[in-house]
DNA sequence: TGCAGTGTTGCTTC
DNA sequence: CGAAGCAACACTGC
């Protein structure tokens, strides 16, 4: 599910959480039901006891990987994967022994999947839903998360992510443009549906070869991913299936998708007839007469 | 009823 | 080497 809008979001929220301070808290003890979910360390008691008094400093995202900076030069790294989203609330002494099967912070079903709690001493409370049960949750050392990052590519948001960057990064690539748009080493954020939201912005055709693509159409490609993503942070990301806002909220970029998911429904912008099809095993949709 | 499909990533296989 | 397939998991929709 969350591509960078929809983790853009969820850090914007953290960070200005007004029902309690996240920055700052420190963490007082974590529950899960799910123990898999933690790949490092493996361990889960490991885990729990390392975070714990830990301070939350920092609340940032390179791509869609989530990024808590803690005291002591620890990190705490979530990756969301398909389904996984942070939802924030208050708890009181007897939510720590809580099993969520009566999910009373929450108001609709998506959000009962939740597999992991972190409660902080303020009386916040951060939760992970998942319901494919796929993301990943780190605590690591400063080393360790500055070699994990270090192998994603620029995000679209970074102030050095000029179009001398972008045309960098995509020259000499072989494959179609939607696959190399998506690949994380490549530029860092854009997953399936905004790689067709872009293409179709951009007025290019997702199976394009990447390096075949003129000055002036990468041009395009460049102006466009910015115009997207920042379009969709501003109606705070998409709900297509089940990203929900920390607040519970659904966001509101699903309702102007122009093509994702609209296979046989009319372009918006030339009437012609959306197509669907498959690019590096994922689903593309496209408009065949007025993406060239 | 059953099975293909689902926003991601990384590992295995050819 | 790169590309393709599949597994991790749970549910929906055809």
């Amino acid at each position: 599910m969350p591509e960078l809008p929809e983790v853009e979001t969820t850090i914007r929220e953290l960070n200005k959480n007004r029902a309690f301070k996240v920055l700052n808290a420190r963490f007082i003890d974590v529950w899960t039901d799910s123990p898999k979910l933690i790949k490092k360390p493996k361990s889960f008691k490991f885990f729990k006891e390392k975070i714990k008094n830990k301070k939350i400093k920092k609340i940032w995202r390179k791509g869609k990987n989530i990024v808590f900076t803690l005291s002591d030069n620890f990190y705490l790294l979530i990756h969301q994967k398909l389904s996984g989203h942070l939802l924030a609330g208050k708890w009181t002494r007897e939510d720590s022994q809580w099993r969520p099967k009566n999910p009373k912070y929450l108001k609709d079903r998506v959000n009962t999947y939740i597999h992991l709690m972190f409660f902080l001493n303020n009386g916040g409370m951060i939760a992970l839903s998942d319901l494919r049960k796929f993301a990943k949750v780190e605590l690591l050392k400063r080393p360790e998360i500055e070699k994990e990052l270090s192998a994603i590519g620029i995000d679209p948001l970074e102030k050095g992510f000029t179009f001398s960057k972008f045309q960098e990064a995509l020259k000499n690539k072989k494959g179609e443009i939607k696959k190399v748009l998506m690949n994380q080493q490549t530029i860092a954020g854009i997953g399936n549906i905004y790689s067709d939201e872009i293409l179709w912005e951009a007025k290019i055709n997702p199976l394009r070869k990447a390096c075949n693509l003129s000055k002036k159409e990468l041009k395009t490609l460049y102006l466009a991913t910015k115009t997207i993503l920042k379009k969709a942070i501003k109606t705070k990301g998409s709900s297509v299936v089940d990203y929900r806002r920390i607040s519970g909220e659904k966001g509101g970029f699903e309702k102007i998708l122009k093509v994702y998911r609209k296979e046989g429904q009319k372009c918006p912008r030339c009437g012609a007839i959306i197509k669907k099809t498959k690019i590096g095993g994922r689903t593309a949709h496209y408009c065949p007469n007025c993406q060239k």
